[in-house]
DNA sequence: AAAATTTATGCAATTAAGTTGCAAAGTTAT
DNA sequence: ATAACTTTGCAACTTAATTGCATAAATTTT
């Protein structure tokens, strides 16, 4: 199949199954994050458990990472290229009330929080609700 | 009942049933959020479907707020005496991975970000997940 | 006070997301 | 070619959240 789909994989130690190499494609096309269910309806007939099992290895391999957005179903968004999915590089997460979009603002990274006393710190997740751009106009 | 919890009650425009009072003491008495599951199972005989209305009857009220700590059940947690629920005054909330135990942490307010262009807030969520004190001694 | 109306509760059932078990199909190594 | 391992497809299950509806309780009207 396409080659730099193939050594996306490849280079995330993912072995290139077809199934794979059609879920990258429409994971790459996207400009914001997909659900489970969103993949679903992409295919006219591909099972939900092996979309659901891609997902898993492509976030168990950093090719994707998984968004809680609050919406009741996760969302799944490409990795920039030099993502490493460490707390320190975690960006912000925008979904829109009106379209039910959810985008990665690669761009905004999370601000640090001062927590209290003898709170550690693993990881973040802060998602701003409100209307996009394309919802506002 | 107790004349503070119907006080309380009462100031939020909701009458003050028997099962009411007794969410409510519930409540009150927390130091964590808890979730739907978590109060079903401090009462004896109580149906979780007449304690999800009592819940979402406090919430439209402003008597708690609702908090998606990513965990997979919604946590409900006492709001300030002077919250109104306004985006201005969110507070950031804590998971601990090690309790399973959220926490408000009023004190701390979720801190501004700047949005791209012509994208508008309407509110934000600002889940810390690491290690509670209680866990890290 | 009785009747009518509204509100709250309890039980059954449904929805939807996420997940697991297992067997068949496909792939890679011997 | 055989064996071992990986991936896929189907069925089934789990859990949180939610709805419908009938009964019970409270409030209002007559
Ligand atoms: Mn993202
Ligand atoms: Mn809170
Ligand atoms: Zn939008
Ligand atoms: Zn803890």
């Amino acid at each position: 199949m396409k080659i730099p789909i193939d050594d996306k994989l490849n280079s995330k130690n993912v072995k290139p199954t077809a199934m794979r190499e059609l879920v990258l494609d429409v994971l790459i096309k996207q400009t914001t994050a997909i659900s489970l269910s969103d993949l679903e309806q992409k295919f006219e007939k591909a099972d939900k458990v092996t979309l659901y099992r891609t997902l898993k290895t492509f976030e168990e391999n950093k090719i994707i990472h998984s968004i809680d957005d609050g919406s009741g179903s996760v969302k799944y968004a490409m990795c920039t290229d030099t993502c490493q999915c460490n707390p320190a590089e975690l960006h912000v997460h925008f979904f829109c009330t009106m379209c039910q979009k959810t985008y990665c603002l690669n761009e905004i990274p999370v601000p640090s929080v001062s927590l209290p006393v003898n709170f550690d710190l693993q990881s973040i997740n802060m998602v701003v609700k409100g209307i996009c751009a394309n919802c506002r106009r």
